[in-house]
This record gives C-alpha cells, structure tokens and sequence, in this order.
DNA sequence: ACGGCTATTGGACATTCGCGCAATAAGAGT
DNA sequence: ACTCTTATTGCGCGAATGTCCAATAGCCGT
C-alpha cells in the first residue's frame, strides 16, 4: 500500500472510530485495531498521536464544510442554496459529529495547532453563508444590511442550539433547532416565513463520517 | 477541619486547577497536590471524581447565576430585569468562566454527574429569561408568543457567540456579541432596537471566580 | 536468485488514571 | 485517662495510555 494512502487510511480509522468514542477518546490501539494492523504502524506515518487527531478533525471538519459547498453550487438560486446549507448542515444529524467540534471548542486554547484548525473552519462556515447572502443581494431576491453579522449571528444560534441537542438530550429537539434557525435567517434577510425549504430525512444527506 | 469546610476547600481547589488544565483534564492527584494533601482524601468525601468536577462546576456556575438572579430582583419592571440579566451575564466577561461552560459541554456525556449539572443549570439560566419575559407580557410591556422558545433562541445565540469569543479571540468582540444577543431579544419581545440598556464597565459585575 | 530497503509486527516500557484499603493520627465526649 | 469516631495517610491494584524498538516480512531493482 502506497505511503500516501496508508496515511489516509489511518486518518479515517481514526474518524470512524472517533465518531463512537469522540475525538479525544480515541487511542492508537483503537485505531491500529480498526484498521486490523499493529499499533506500531501508526507511529510509522505519524511523529505523536496529537497530530493523528489534529489531521483526523481537519479532514472531517474539512469534507462536511466541501460537501456542503459542493452541495450549494449545484444550486440556481441563492435562497436554494441556503436551504441547501441547512439540509447538509451534517453536525446536527448525528451528535458525535456535532460533539467533535465541542471537543475542539473546548480545546482551542490549550492546543494551538487544534484552535487554529478550529477557527479556520469555524469561520469557512460564517464566510460560506455570508457570501451566499450576498449573492442572493446581488439577484435581487434577499435584503440585508449585513450580510457579515447576518451569518455570524445565524451560525452562533445554529451552533448555541447544536449544543444543547448533543450536550444535553431531549432538552431541545434536533428539528426543532434546525426550524429555528431557518426562520431567524428568514427574519433577517427579509423574506417570508418558511420560504426556505425544511430538510427532511430524504434531503438530509449523511456526514461521510456518521455510524 | 470541618467535614463541610473541607469539602469547600476541594471544590476550591479543584476550580483552581481546573481554571489552567480543563475540567476534563483535572486529575484527583493534581486536586491533591493543590491543596498538598493526599489522594485518598478527595474519596473520602466525594464518590467518584466525576462528583468533585460536578460539584466544582455547579458552584462556579451556580454562583453566577445566583448573583445574576439577585441583581434582577432588585429591578422594578422586566425590561429593566432583562437589561441587568446580560449586564450580569459574565460569561462574557472573562474568558475563563465561559472556558468552564466549554469544558462541562464537551464532558457532558462521558461525565454523567457533570452532565446533569450542566443541563440542570442550563435550563435554569434559560427558565430565568423567560419567566421574566412571562412577567414582562403581564405588566403589558412585552409581546411574545413562546416565551420558552424566544428564551431558547436568545440564550443559544449568546452562548453561541460567547464561544467564538471565548474559544477563537478576536474573531467577534465581546461587546458586539453581547449587543447582537440584546437586539435579537428586543425584536423577539416586540420592543424597540435599543430599548434595553447595554451594559457598560461599570455595570457589570465581575465574576467571583475571574482572574 | 539475491541483496537492500521499507512496511509492518508485536510487545516492552514508563507513566498515568480512578479507586480502594489497611494503618495511623487526631480529637471530642464521657 | 480512655474509648470511639472520623479525618487522613500512603501505597497498591488493575487498567489504559503514548511511545519506542528490535525483529520480521515482503517487495523491488538488479
């Protein structure tokens, strides 16, 4: 097996089993015996096993914030595309998705490498639904005087209401959540109430990464 | 020492070291050594170590609230309650005690004990806006269909924001977050943008357990 | 067929963790 | 003074962790 794809297969045993056990429960045996291997191997492509994880939450992080991407250009419409945003907004499908970015969340200050990863993406997600408001600006379908605040302020609540379904559940229903957050959006770029299409189960993709 | 006065001093100590490594990362023996006595002795009082991070996080969070619910009552109308709930709203304060709500979300469900008294206390911050909202209807200054559900909205963006402030600085300045929170609440109540007095140095308080 | 290089193995090693326990120290009530 | 209770010690146990390393297996160029 190639270098290259050995270190891929590493970092994805590594999501999977971080998917069950959540990121910083994850251990080299955990991965080495996911992958059927020795757990020598891993030290064999990675110097510590901080920088297994470090990769393992930027790939995961990385290819919902690219699925979701990919997701919105196929899209006419800018209010299609934020519909699209939601329907793929994956970390609230399965909590443990959700609950990896509290662990980073948490991290942030004490692991520089982590919180730089964590603020890149974090703010990859705002400048994606900010762009998207502008170019719905631009067609003349959506008003907003900010469109910079607008998606910081939807984003904190889509992840102040994520947190409580994993942190917390049954305490605030996923759908629920999700609803909310659609409708403040709406407020705020001035179009009626329930224009955007809710996800349901068929339009919801799955986190490459889910169970 | 007495048995009640020694179960403080733990707590205590457990906040101190917890404040520099997480309350994930806090050890009995670092606990110990904090307070230079011997492991065995945190068992003696506490079951298990998930009940000294439960204990040590609900009195640092529990004090804020408290604090937070003392200063509302001395208010004459809800608007006014409304106002001193986000100027006593220390978490955004200094970074650290909002650090502790990052850290018992992450640890929520592998810490069965802290994840209770993270729920439990929660919902009471949330409980508390929206029963001053409910109070607020009654006097007739305010307008709001479900007090529970705006209460939820408004406490999910402003925890959602405080952690951007808190876990990635200077992506969102405090002061900005709280405001943005305020104005969400005004819109939701049916009040005018501004109405609510924002919180200056002056009135806002420190939080017992800042640096 | 045969070197040589690298992937891979499987376990040793030191450390750390929560927790429990027998022994000791201390102190209060009689 | 004596006893009973309790606070406190200090260590040990079993499990789990990251890291390292000598030995092996396997492949590729010659």
């Amino acid at each position: 097996m190639s270098p290259t794809a050995r270190r891929d297969e590493i970092v994805a045993a590594t999501l999977r089993v971080a998917a069950v056990k959540g990121l910083g429960n994850t251990t080299v045996r955990d991965v080495a015996s996911e992958m059927g291997t020795s757990s020598g191997l891993i030290h064999h492509y990675f110097t510590s096993m901080d920088d297994v994880l470090a990769a393992a939450f930027a790939e995961a992080a990385g290819a919902d914030l690219a699925t979701t991407e990919a997701a919105m250009r196929s899209c006419t419409s800018a209010a299609e595309r934020l519909s699209t945003f939601f329907a793929s907004y994956t970390r609230l499908d399965e909590y443990l998705a959700f609950q990896m970015w509290l662990d980073a969340w948490a991290e942030a200050r004490r692991r520089p490498a982590l919180g730089a990863t964590s603020r890149r993406l974090n703010v990859a997600w705002q400048r994606l639904i900010a762009t998207t408001i502008t170019e719905g600006i631009d067609e003349g379908a959506l008003s907003c005087v900010e469109p910079d605040a607008t998606a910081w302020r939807v984003l904190s609540l889509l992840d102040g209401l994520s947190l409580q379904v994993a942190a917390h559940p049954g305490v605030i229903e996923r759908s629920v959540a999700l609803d909310w957050a659609m409708t403040a959006l709406e407020a705020e770029v001035g179009i009626p109430e329930g224009s955007l299409t809710r996800p349901t189960a068929t339009t919801r993709p799955r986190s490459r990464f889910a169970t």
